[in-house]
RNA sequence: GUGCCCGUAGCUCAAUCGGAUAGAGCACCAGCCUUCUAAGCUGGGGGUUACAGGUUCGAUUCCUGUCGGGCACGCCA
């Protein structure tokens, strides 16, 4: 008997086989396969009578009678009903479920892995901070966010580049040179003649002194020796990006992190692909000439007015580099891209795709994908942290993975639906209790493995236990948890929502600890203790591997 | 004013391309440690899914309007 381990495809697989035997001519419909609410709806429903009930025009319910003597067998099928307004639903066989934990000890942290991306290439773009300050906590939801989002997709069979995209070139470049240089030579934000574009934040003076003392930073592919020279802009520019740049790259990799390919607005300009772009623009047509600046006809691509694309002064809006480097995308063979960005840069969206459709150059008008996060704010001590964007004040990605910790930092950045605004409780994340539930999904882990410890036995003998006295409530709970594990990942990856990992994590520890406190698992009885003891070993498995999307640790002590 | 996002239990949030009786945690109340980690478990109360319409077998979900919160409306990014 051959262990079924995704029962939904499988389902979905025997009743296309039924409908092309009820209803031949029906040759487009979409079989859905979903988890009832209700344990007394079985284990999977199927609305597919209901679907084609007007179609066909029968009743729903004569339509399921016709479904299921037509479905072809199936051993991991245990019966199917009809109910309600013409639900067909399926329960699978015990020892079909069962199997599960043999599948997933087997799979190990292959588990969960899909193949719905069947290895294709797709970039994540996210955090794409400018260089001009460190990193806070809205672009920490970003790289929470965003990574996950990458963990997910590559569980899901997805060739996965991340990337990082500095906007090095722009004019608020140009106000960090001169806000670096005003602080080399002693002036103050305080002072009356600092710039009303000028950065303040007390991190500008460290730059300073770095460049005075004449040091050397790196960043990734580059390495800036300070020149200490006050009045070269040019030096004190480069050297501003790249020490910013750098303690970025600190920040990120502290936070579990990594990206793949830094990408470089300047680059852009170097290596003419700015230039290109705005000449295949000006060939195709779109453009024109008004109050000595050239503009995009982007309103023929639905924006709400035409963009700017060369200022009255020749240089360019940052819009035009964003089209070339979505260009460039294109062309390094992204199916798929996903820009992950705060929502206060929705208005790109439009902007962005426009500009490529005026390209003409085949990229599909729903190209690149976005998930925008909303706002975040802090709170502390019951009080919420303001933002200072004059003084330059705000809490950092760095001083809340010091605080807070980078798991639990992590998993309250990521654990909601990116749609919402998110409050970070400070106090909440550090707490050390039930009302943290990073340490509740954690510490189930932890308890397993202590139990796994004090059996002392080798885990090998797991694999030939026998599952089939697994039958309690609380053990029908968790089979069921093991099994929808892989559906989780493909909803997580189809909608772009890595927060459906947490929630399904924490429903998980929940079911666990209800077991942990019902059942004995060291008992004398052999069966019955390598039984359990493989079916929480599998839980285990599955925890790491969902932690692991997640980027959280899964601790064996706590 | 226009566009986008959001509005679900007292609080923080879920809800499987529109599915069956809308779920968790916190807080509150009552219980469970001489037994594998009590950072845990069991039970209880708590809802007109902001409001009003519409679409259909069926709406928290889709459409229209109203109210409330956020963001964006630059030759900044």
């Amino acid at each position: 008997m051959s262990v079924v381990l995704n029962f939904r495809s499988h389902l979905s697989d025997l009743f296309a086989q039924a409908v092309r035997i009820v209803a031949p001519e029906v040759t487009e419909i979409d079989i859905v396969i979903e988890r009832p609410k209700h344990v007394q709806h079985g284990d999977y429903a199927c609305n597919l009578a209901m679907q084609l009930a007007r179609l066909l025009r029968k009743a729903p319910n004569e339509i399921a009678r016709s479904l299921i003597t037509a479905l072809p067998t199936s051993h991991v099928v245990e019966k199917v009903e009809i109910a309600g307004a013409g639900f067909i639903n399926i329960f699978i066989t015990v020892a079909a479920k069962q199997n599960v934990v043999h599948g997933v000890l087997r799979a190990g942290m292959g588990y969960g892995h899909i193949h719905l991306g069947a290895g294709r290439k797709l970039q994540v773009e996210f955090v794409s901070a400018n260089p001009t300050g460190p990193l806070h906590v809205g672009h920490g939801r970003g790289a929470a966010v965003g990574d996950c989002l990458c963990r997910v997709l590559q569980a899901a069979g997805w060739n996965v580049t991340r990337e990082f995209y500095y906007n090095d070139a722009g004019v608020q470049i140009d106000n960090l040179a001169i806000s670096v240089q005003l602080r080399c030579m002693g002036i103050s934000p305080d002072d009356l003649s600092w710039p009303e574009n000028g950065y303040r934040g007390e991190y500008i003076a460290d730059v300073a002194r770095a460049y005075m003392a004449q040091e050397m930073v790196e960043a990734d592919d580059q390495h800036v020796q300070a020149s200490g020279d006050i009045g070269d802009l040019r030096a004190i520019r480069s050297f501003s990006v790249a020490y910013l740049r750098s303690e970025q790259d600190l920040d990120l990799r502290a936070f579990g992190v990594n990206f793949d390919v830094y990408s470089l607005e300047s680059a852009l300009y170097t290596d003419g692909k700015v230039e290109e772009t705005v000449n295949r623009l000006i060939a195709s047509g779109y453009t024109y000439e008004q109050d000595n600046a050239l503009w995009l006809r982007t309103t023929d691509f639905g924006d709400d007015k035409d963009r700017v694309m060369r200022k009255s002064d020749g240089s360019y809006t940052y819009f035009v580099p964003d089209v070339a480097y979505h260009l460039d995308k294109w062309r390094r063979g992204f199916v798929r891209v996903i820009n992950e960005q705060g929502a206060d840069h929705h208005s790109t969206i439009t902007r962005v795709r426009a500009g490529l459709q005026a390209l003409d150059a085949g990229i599909p008008p729903d190209w690149p994908d976005y998930v925008l996060h909303q706002m975040v704010t802090v709170l502390r001590n019951g009080e919420e942290v303001k933002i200072s964007k004059r003084a330059g004040s705000y809490v950092t990605l760095r001083d809340l993975i010091d605080e807070v910790g980078c798991d639990a930092t992590r998993f309250f950045l990521a654990a909601r639906h990116p749609d919402s605004q998110l409050v970070f409780d400070i106090d909440l994340a550090k707490s050390k209790s039930n009302e943290n539930p990073v340490y509740y999904i954690q510490y189930a882990h932890a308890r397993i493995c202590s139990v796994l410890g004090q059996w002392k036995g080798d885990i090998a003998e797991l694999h030939r236990a026998n599952v089939s006295v697994l039958d309690s409530e609380n053990e029908r709970a968790l089979l069921q948890h093991l099994i929808d594990y892989p559906q989780v990942i493909e909803s997580a990856a189809k909608d772009l929502a890595p927060h459906l990992i947490a929630f399904f994590l924490k429903d998980l520890a929940a079911d666990l600890h209800g077991y942990y406190n019902a059942t004995r698992f060291l008992v004398e009885d052999e069966d019955i203790k390598l039984a359990r003891l493989a079916l929480i070993a599998a839980v285990a498995q599955v925890m790491r591997n969902g932690l692991a999307l997640l980027g959280v640790s899964a601790p064996a002590k706590m």
